[in-house]
DNA sequence: CTTCTTACA
DNA sequence: TGTAAGGA
């Protein structure tokens, strides 16, 4: 459970996230209001982006460079959020083995997905992809 | 010097 | 999305 920690925990600034997705500070800030990341604040109102948000942000880059729009995106990541939760909320107890293979292999279905509508983009497939 | 918020040629 | 302004 230590990893989990890890992952959420607040480390870096605006600055490093910027060099380590290769987007802007305004891009950054705008994916936050659209509650596609949720970096906590720190001393002077700075902003302290966490593993996971580095992660989240790389998944909006490629989507973005996969011509997708924000709307899309947030179908994408914010559907990805209540399967999460759903998974979590389902087994009070420990999470089984069974349940951790059932989640890795729908994130592998998920980017499959993502990957056949980039093929299939100027034929109308995105409505049934991403709708 | 770095980041934050707000606003807009 | 970029960028200027004004403060922290």
């Amino acid at each position: 459970m230590s990893s989990q920690i890890r992952r959420t925990m607040p480390l870096f600034p605006m600055g490093t996230v910027m060099k380590l997705t290769d987007l802007s500070a305004r891009q950054i800030r705008y994916y936050e209001q659209h509650h596609l990341i949720t970096p906590d604040r720190s001393d002077g109102n700075r902003r302290l982006y966490s593993l996971n948000d580095i992660d989240r942000l790389l998944e909006v880059k490629d989507l973005l460079d996969q011509g997708i729009n924000m709307a899309g995106i947030k179908k994408i990541l914010l559907k990805d959020d209540s399967q999460e939760l759903e998974l979590e909320t389902k087994d009070s107890g420990v999470k089984s083995k069974k349940e951790f293979t059932d989640e890795e292999l729908r994130k592998l279905l998920r980017k499959e997905l993502i990957n056949a509508g980039r093929f299939n983009r100027a034929s109308g497939m995105d409505r049934r992809f991403f709708h």
